[in-house]
DNA sequence: CGACCCATTGACGGTGGTCAAGGGCTGTGG
DNA sequence: CCACAGCCCTTGACCACCGTCAATGGGTCG
């Protein structure tokens, strides 16, 4: 698979400094009870508000790239964005999926601040963003976001560990069971038992190619591993975006995972 | 690879509740200005520790185990730690390895608290324990303390990105030259540039099964590669631990990441 | 209706896994 | 000091899963 032709950076300067809007209204905002935001009141917030610019990008837009010097960081607010590395090749292996009340900005070195992962909108994207040189000063007034970073960050490394498992010791098929499973749990359709209810129709906003490139595959590979799961009768795929989950048991069990 | 006639399970008993000495000496402890404690001054470090039981554990001594109740978190002291999750038939990945000054008890969900990896003893460890129903109350006393474990999480989650590109596009070359830059840094001997200086010798306390693990490869693609990189004169290896670059620059254009 | 993009399916080949044998190092015991 | 056992690493032969290349089909938009 080849990128170079539509390489990030041919398309860097579509992403950013389109109109933003001097004030943000936190209250209608899809992540205002969502990840770093859901840690404030509503004066508090407000208060954020002042110093965050809005932002809104198209689809395809690069957000953020990889190695870039890290001026800014960014809390999204509507959806959905593709976090990537790539090879000097044009491999790619895309690190995960942010949604509404996700951070952006993660950077590799306190010292020399430069981004460690790709952001791409995969749809129209809104964002704040804030000024990285202001962040200390932020979490020294708000504490409670420090708190809720750390929480964020947390979370992020858990699903990372159990990302390391699948691309290092996983299947095809064994792969898409896995993800299908933690889509699920992404999407709030788990029971506590961890299991979403058999039938239940999952969502994926996702081209196969963006498949493929999170879970350590090729197009086709992904293509035939859905193929031999539908034979299995473990899932049902009425069309391209939607998969249904037949037996979520067994699914489980395929994806060998502790989930 | 099979695993299971030596799974972790059966060594546990091995592992906890060996001689607990009543009092840490954190003024000779090798994590003393390392992690977390590093974020803590002598007098703040001294009530701490009061709070802390420190344990001793031999070589192959199972630490933690994933998904059991996390009753306790750690710091280690002193020894490596491999940090791993495991399949039901026994396929093995190694998260990282983890020395002196670093955390270890990272659970999977708040609300139901279970170790999100295993941990195992790589040479006989040195770890102070703490309870983890009173690290809400330790945070609030030293706030320091959980900017600092911000910090570490950050870290850790930008070092899992980079695996995760090397685990899901990269060849068995270029993860073996990966490795060794990353493990060159990791011990301090890279220049500001990035790279170790030519001639460079690097120590590996890790068994090559460790290494197959770490980089989702087998123990035989491992010793083929390490070959394979001997062969184009980037690396020496004069004993079966000891790694010497030859051509730094050639090694990492060979592992293809931005490191 | 046609162009284009994306997904699927098939044929083939390669990287890396599996199985097996052999060699080197270390520790122990004669 | 040497012999031997045991473990780990290396090397070779073979194989399988997945990647590559190519053709076809289906959906969408102009």
């Amino acid at each position: 698979m080849v990128y170079l032709l539509d390489h990030p950076a041919a398309r860097r300067t579509r992403a950013i400094n389109l109109a933003a809007r001097p004030t943000a209204r936190c209250d209608e905002c899809d992540a205002r009870h969502n990840g770093l935001c859901d840690a404030l009141d509503d004066d508090d917030i407000a208060f954020l508000a002042r110093v965050a610019e809005r932002v809104r990008v198209p689809a395809g837009a690069l957000i953020i790239e990889e190695g870039e010097a890290a001026g800014s960081f960014f809390n999204i607010n509507k959806g959905l964005v593709r976090l990537f590395k790539a090879l000097p090749d044009g491999r790619r292996q895309i690190i995960g999926f942010a949604g509404a009340g996700h951070f952006l900005g993660l950077v590799k070195v306190a010292a020399d601040p430069r981004y460690a992962v790709s952001a791409e909108a995969m749809q129209p994207v809104e964002l704040c963003r804030f000024n990285r040189a202001s962040l200390a000063g932020v979490f020294a007034t708000f504490p409670a976001l420090e708190h809720k970073l750390l929480e964020a960050a947390t979370h992020e490394l858990v699903l990372a560990q159990s990302q390391m498992l699948l691309l290092g010791r996983k299947t095809a098929a064994e792969r898409i069971a896995s993800f299908l499973l933690t889509w699920a749990e992404r999407a709030d359709m788990c029971a506590p038992d961890g299991l979403p209810p058999a039938g239940a129709t999952l969502h994926l906003p996702l081209s196969r190619g963006d498949l493929a490139d999170y879970l350590g595959l090729t197009i086709e590979t992904v293509s035939r591993a859905i193929g031999q799961l539908k034979r299995e009768r473990l899932i049902g795929v009425p069309n391209i975006h939607d998969i249904v989950l037949l037996q979520p048991a067994a699914l489980a069990a395929r994806a060998d995972a502790a989930i």
